[in-house]
DNA sequence: CTGTTAGCGCCTTCAG
DNA sequence: CTGAAGGCGCTAACAG
């Protein structure tokens, strides 16, 4: 492994010229640097990230997160992603502070920011709400040389520094595929989706129905109903859904609150198959016992891990990632997770 | 964040004292090690993990990862993620070693333990061969004190230092659960196996058979076949058998030619439904053109990143892997994959 | 423009 | 049994 001290006594300078000349410092003769990267080139030299490292600790680099609302079951898993991210980057100096947002609040978000900055942030992870407000915001943090990546969500207009989220329109695809599977291609169906003013969702619902269409004569989509946010409202927009119609054998949840629309399908009295999406506790058990029949997973945890970890690189390896990063999205049915015989 | 100098300083000694109290290094008085020890308990002091190895520099740590054949399907995956694991301790100054094996040949895969030692190997990855000269090679590892750790595989009668594989039980149960919702709970069926000398294929075919037992009085499966190590062989075999089986309609197939096992049923001129274990080029192809109905895939990718991630863990922190890593099986269909329009 | 040096936190060696 | 010092590779601050 070649270090800088291997280049500089090649190269007949010192440690701190080829420092100088490999990191784009300046104040150094066009014709060093230029003698200096070659050699760099020619050993094959690739700075090591510990040393760096251990080095950068003085820099106190920090990492802030910004949501968009305080918790709920999806973003709860991705904070234990970020969770994970943090004991893992703790050692390298990188501190990580997280802001949490009342919901859906532009005015609480664009306040965070400011404070996030305030308190010496070095880049920023962030779910935005789609406010202009917020759009402007961000824009502003491009000219203050802030990198931010765009977690969980889709945003219009705005460069970023990188991206981690699910293929919303897969999830959705996958969504027709699977209600096609369980109902045979015939059934009549609802579908339950959140917020729209988080532009994956209107994504993922837009697929869903496209599958329908091209794949799925036999099956009609009765209605498609915005969740609002909040759970027994949740719980009784399903109920009467389902009331109002009343030959629906299939329902498609996509809803924060899961547990709403397990109870509403299972106080219905009906029999009603489902795929849901997401992974908290009642979606699981829920599946176990065989009230639902399959659920879409899309990794927050993982989402939440990748969104630090794309600082990380960047921090210590000055690794420049991809635009996006897509989380693949599977399936789990019951047999994936009920405990085996013996 | 706390360093052995902060407790130096607390403690009145010198870093080189807490070094030792801290590392059970001997050569310190019980009492300046009891001192010391609680006061780093009562700090909360955590060692470094990035100061660790770029001192650890200089033991040049290395890590042997012994084959049980030369690559495969299966295998080719794994190698990327050991490789990408590769890339990733590099700069902790742990390097790493491959050494490939003839198809199952325990006398060949000795010769490479022994080789991988006398080169000078810290720690072992291994995909054992099931035979007893090589159990007893594994039990001289650990008299050695070389920790190693089993990669997709089950062995029994071996104390391991850790096992990363995925749960062979559980990807039977599941093939079980979709072979029953994609035939409707009725239909002949034959089901394909690798070589049951790894004993995670037997324990597999063992929970598929449960599961149909069980849950499926209207399937019969007709036959079950273990595949030969070759191609061309196995594509003969599953030829034969759709052509001695004329009413079978649907296929497990968990073989390493996944190829073999498409043409085969696709030149029978039948129609079947069938399942496929993994999810090698061939697999993803048949998977999209709708020639095969569902994959179940066992990231292989993940199980070689992480046999040489909890090495890593255990020389930079000392992290004392659990006993198991179980990576999580999941299902893929075409619409998981298949290009979305648009 | 370039060289020197003092760390970053930990480990090892060598004196005492 | 304990302390002091040097070094792992890189960065930053200061001196020239």
């Amino acid at each position: 492994m070649t270090t800088i001290k291997d280049i500089a006594e090649l190269a007949g300078v010192s440690v701190g010229t080829v420092d100088r000349a490999l990191n784009n410092r300046g104040r150094i003769s066009p014709e060093a640097k230029k003698r200096i990267e070659s050699i760099a080139a020619k050993l094959n030299y690739r700075k090591n990230k510990v040393a760096k490292s251990l080095a950068n600790r003085k820099l106190n680099l920090k990492i802030a997160v910004v949501l968009h609302i305080h918790s709920n079951e999806f973003f709860g898993e991705v904070l234990r992603g970020i969770e994970r991210a943090r004991t893992e980057i703790v050692d390298f100096g990188i501190s990580m502070e997280l802001y949490r947002c009342k919901e859906f609040d532009p005015q609480d978000q664009l306040h965070l920011i400011d404070t996030a900055i305030a308190e010496g942030a070095n880049a920023v992870v962030i779910v935005p709400i789609n406010h202009p407000e917020i759009i402007k915001r961000l824009h502003r943090l491009n000219e203050e040389h802030i990198p931010f990546v765009l977690l969980a969500s889709v945003l219009e207009d705005v460069k970023f520094f990188s991206a981690v989220r699910c293929d919303y329109a897969r999830s959705g695809w996958m969504a027709g595929g699977l209600l096609r599977l369980i109902s045979g291609g015939g059934c009549k169906a609802l579908a339950f989706f959140p917020s729209f003013s988080m532009l994956g969702h209107k994504q993922r619902l837009e697929s869903f129905r496209l599958y329908l269409e091209k794949h799925c004569p036999g099956i009609t989509l009765e209605n498609v109903v915005e969740l609002p946010n909040d759970g027994f409202d949740s719980y009784q927009i399903v109920r009467e859904e389902l009331s109002s119609h009343p030959h629906v054998s299939h329902i498609v949840y996509n809803g924060v609150y899961s547990e709403a629309g397990i109870k509403a399908i299972e106080n219905s009295g009906r029999r009603i198959q489902s795929i849901f999406f997401d992974f908290a506790p009642p979606t699981k058990q829920a599946l176990i016992e065989g009230k639902i029949s399959a659920a879409i997973l899309q990794q927050p945890e993982e989402q939440g891990y990748r969104a630090i970890m794309v600082l990380f690189d960047y921090f210590t390896a000055n690794v420049i990632p991809p635009e996006q990063t897509i989380v693949e999205s599977y399936i789990l049915f019951k047999e994936s997770i009920e405990a085996l015989p013996k």
